[in-house]
DNA sequence: CAGGTCCCCTGCTGGC
DNA sequence: TGCCAGCAGGGGACCT
């Protein structure tokens, strides 16, 4: 479910409701939520019990909460993840409490005042996993095991042109660069199809044979996309609730290609199609998307 | 090395 | 009504 946008609203959500708030108790329900994690979920709940959460960083799809003893909790919501803070006496006559799969109680500093946080997972590709030697250096530094994650297209150190020579070099079809998070990440299949759309090229195109300029607006055409859906995701979530997407409503609202194959581009009245590209159903215009 | 395939899960939907 | 195939927005392990 989450993309870069979703996952910056989890990210805004735990900054306002657990910066500077204690763990202290976390107990893992499922194993595979930790399963990238070596000592599995005694690592996890030692790791994390008495340190506090000092700031929440994102990259791509990936985020972690940074602790005060150089170490850092990595997130990715995978599928289906949600990251929830509630009232600690939520149990289980809440419906999200078949898919929890990690309760967390933190504390406030000073004032006592406890929240729940609950990691829920339907599909399980979701995981938690600590990591030391965790220290923010500047804006381009990440946590060891996401150092092959690229920057995104809000991160600082992100540039178009270089980004767009790397894609023009690689031998692949220009959808599955789009969703290789090690050339450019935060875009997943939703606005990877919005903006292909956009810039009006096939999935499949050959990356080899578009002109750099043209990769240059494929990859703005990803950043307005990614902008837009993060300023309808902003709007979705209130104070101990920490949307994930809005689920069904907001997003559908503003897509052009995804979701759409058989009804008429907006563009050009065509209809659209749906076809498989790298193992994943993709929407594009045939008349204004042609391959080259 | 880079690119492509398979696989990890659960649950919903639509066709028969 | 019930069953089953197909599908879902991610990514990592493992092939060639």
């Amino acid at each position: 479910m989450p993309e870069l946008p979703e996952v910056e609203v989890v990210r805004r959500g735990l900054e306002d409701h657990l910066l500077g708030y204690t763990f202290t108790n976390v107990a893992v329900l499922h194993p595979r939520a930790v399963r990238h994690t070596i000592g599995g979920a005694e690592e996890l709940c030692t790791g994390l019990e008495g340190r506090s959460v000092q700031a929440v960083r994102r990259r791509g799809k990936y985020m972690w909460l940074e602790l005060d003893d150089a170490s850092a909790l990595i997130v990715h919501l995978g599928m289906s993840g949600q990251m929830l803070v509630k009232d600690p006496v939520v149990g289980a006559e809440d419906p999200n409490w078949k898919h929890l799969r990690i309760h967390a109680l933190l504390q406030q500093h000073g004032t006592g005042v406890q929240r729940a946080l609950w990691f829920v997972d339907q599909r399980t590709f979701g995981y938690w996993r600590p990591t030391k030697n965790w220290e923010w250096k500047d804006q381009l530094s990440v946590p060891q095991p996401l150092a092959h994650i690229a920057p995104d297209p809000f991160d600082p150190g992100f540039s178009t042109v270089s980004t767009a020579q790397l894609i023009k070099s690689k031998k692949s079809e220009l959808k599955r660069l789009l969703l290789d998070q090690t050339v450019v990440s935060g875009i997943g299949n939703i606005y990877a199809d919005e903006a292909l759309w956009r810039a009006r090229l096939h999935p499949q195109q050959n990356p080899g044979r578009v002109a750099t300029h043209r990769l240059v607006e494929l990859l703005d055409a990803a950043r307005g996309v990614l902008e837009a859906a993060l300023a309808e995701g902003g709007t979705s979530f209130d104070a101990l609730y920490v949307d994930v997407s809005g689920q069904s409503g907001y997003f559908e609202r503003f897509l052009s290609a995804y979701g759409r194959a058989g009804q008429p581009c907006l563009r050009c009245g065509e209809t659209l199609q749906r076809r498989v590209v790298g193992g994943r159903s993709s929407h594009f215009c045939p008349r204004c998307q042609r391959r080259y």
